[in-house]
DNA sequence: TGTGAATGTGACAACGATGTCAACTCCGGA
DNA sequence: TCCGGAGTTGACATCGTTGTCACATTCACA
């Protein structure tokens, strides 16, 4: 800046002004500073503005989401980049892959880094480390998790709801053995999830046949392929979750059984559509959801300090032939 | 940071060297300025840090790829962030679309950034305007698309050679009317499929039959559902990128001909082996590519001033059925 | 006891920018 | 001619940190 000031045979307050587009520039300054800006090539160093900045403005958010790789959250930072480009801010974003320790140094390093606020989609049972960064004001929005151990704002869909519209779905279909596979039990979503069927399940006076603590689509595939080995085996499959609804639909194939026994899954995916049959699902609405994490990240951002919202969405139960297979007559 | 000294009893000095883990503090004074830094929720400040280092190390990359919310850039953001993350590096990603002023508008926002390197997934028909920046130093990798108008590393499949591959396979099986479904043809990738193509096709002596400037799934499966309305339709498929072939397989689908059109794509998916039939494609290795974008920005960041690197990979034809379908006997 | 190194600590400038405030240049009007 | 005020411009302190260098202390050894 200094070396534009020479150049352009002012003061380096000068060029800040015109950097920053402030007004009381003679145009006829403002262009000569612009000129020289452009010979040497100057760029304007964000950092060192927001140092000393009275309003810092990073104009940065971390996002620490389960994976990235995954259509889930990548759908779902997609719909969030939209949201925050609008406002010209940009994403830090890290997968946390479950693993809690993970989230808790990922999320020192954001500090450290002074983002503007944080959306996280937690892998730790309890949050209670972010107590003092969000008395400190750090605008912080969950996603498809609630905050536990402190207070934030959060936008998730009622996962209970989802997992009794496909479970009571199978029933109404006739079937009476009905399996559910689930993600970690530890993850608070799994468990509503497993809620929602158990009591679907004991609402219809029926006997529950859980698999818990699947966490891949490999792990999936292995685990309904030895349901269906069983002498009993269900007549139908819920999945609590995309990829294992994957490891499903591939163990199902592979017995040669994907068109006589139903399978919900949770959660949608591109391609659910164009299966053979195509996969019934409980879908979440991410660019909703994406949107909504936005607007409730911009009104804090913004200095709304009011009451954390809890913002809880419907999903909705897409019929696409999986799950209304019948079960074979007894 | 004065706060924690003046707590601690020690000069601010001090406790920037606790905090950087500098040798010559004794254990007595370092334990009292932790306690001190913790009590107060001290937080080290990278920007202010980095400001005064000798050798800036903002510890951030930036990834401009095309819609991190499609397979293709989610898979290999995800293998570019494993890489990163050895190093500590974090990553701030955004979505071009094939929006070349989106591009030149969020390069020059990371260099504003003074982000340590770049990872490119060009939009634009030339960088031209990185020369400055490459000149300066920036470490930039540019992935999937070569440079056009200034140097830099990249790491790309032989698009020309993955095209020759698919549309041999189509040929081998006995198809002649073989229709293209491409890309923009404005996008280098694009162009070089292509070509892979129409030289397949010239040197067995058929003729092509080519839809250009298909951007989207839904646009795909318009062309598609076109192309087999045709008095003479094609008996085989084969489509430019991975959303194109998703359209097409819905387009099939839906006309009921899934079994009866071969198709191969470009680009693999998830599930796409547990299509019916399964969908034929020609594969890039993500976690390849991102591990070699990765190595080739930690040279550079090390310092390697060495002639840029035109690293090119070869895909693979995986078979799984869609693709081995015969044409019908004429 | 004196000396020299090794070790631990602090004072101060500097990184690249913005905020504050004072000073300068014009201009029209009395 | 002088004055007031609007419109421009610059001097200087400051943001939170690290680099440099000098000073203070300790200790082994001659």
């Amino acid at each position: 800046m200094r070396d534009v000031a020479a150049l352009a045979g002012v003061s380096f307050k000068t060029v800040s002004r015109v950097v920053n587009a402030e007004a009381g520039v003679s145009s006829a300054l403002r262009e000569r500073v612009q000129a020289a800006a452009e010979q040497l090539n100057y760029r304007h160093n964000l950092a060192a503005s927001n140092l000393r900045r009275t309003a810092p403005r990073n104009l940065t958010v971390g996002a620490l989401l389960q994976d990235v790789g995954n259509n889930f959250s990548a759908s779902l930072l997609r719909a969030l980049e939209n949201r925050l480009r609008e406002r010209g801010i940009a994403v830090l974003v890290a997968s946390l892959d479950e693993e809690p320790d993970r989230e808790r140094d990922l999320v020192r390093d954001l500090v450290a880094r002074r983002v503007d606020g944080l959306v996280l989609m937690p892998a730790s049972a309890s949050q209670e480390y972010l107590v003092s960064e969000r008395r400190a004001g750090l605008p912080t929005v969950f996603v498809d998790r609630r905050p536990r151990g402190v207070e934030a704002d959060s936008v998730t869909v009622d996962n209970h709801l989802g997992s009794q519209l496909g479970t009571r779905h199978l029933i109404a279909h006739g079937h009476q053995r009905i399996a559910f596979v689930s993600d970690l039990i530890g993850i608070d979503t799994a468990r509503q999830r497993l809620r929602g069927y158990t009591e679907s399940m004991h609402a219809a006076g029926l006997a529950e046949l859980v698999c818990p603590d699947v966490r891949s689509a490999d792990a999936a595939q292995a685990a309904v392929t030895e349901l269906m080995a069983r002498p009993d085996p269900p007549t139908a499959i819920f999945t609590g979750r995309n990829d294992l609804s994957i490891g499903a639909v591939r163990a199902l194939r592979a017995a040669g059984l994907a068109r006589q026994v139903a399978l919900v899954g949770f959660d949608d995916f591109p391609l659910a559509d164009v299966l053979s049959p195509g996969l019934t699902v409980i879908r979440q609405d991410l660019t909703r959801i994406g949107d909504e994490v936005g607007r409730l990240l911009f009104n804090r951002l913004d200095g709304d300090t009011s009451q954390p919202v809890d913002l809880v969405l419907d999903p909705t139960l897409v019929v696409r032939g999986s799950g209304e297979i019948p079960p074979p007559p007894s």
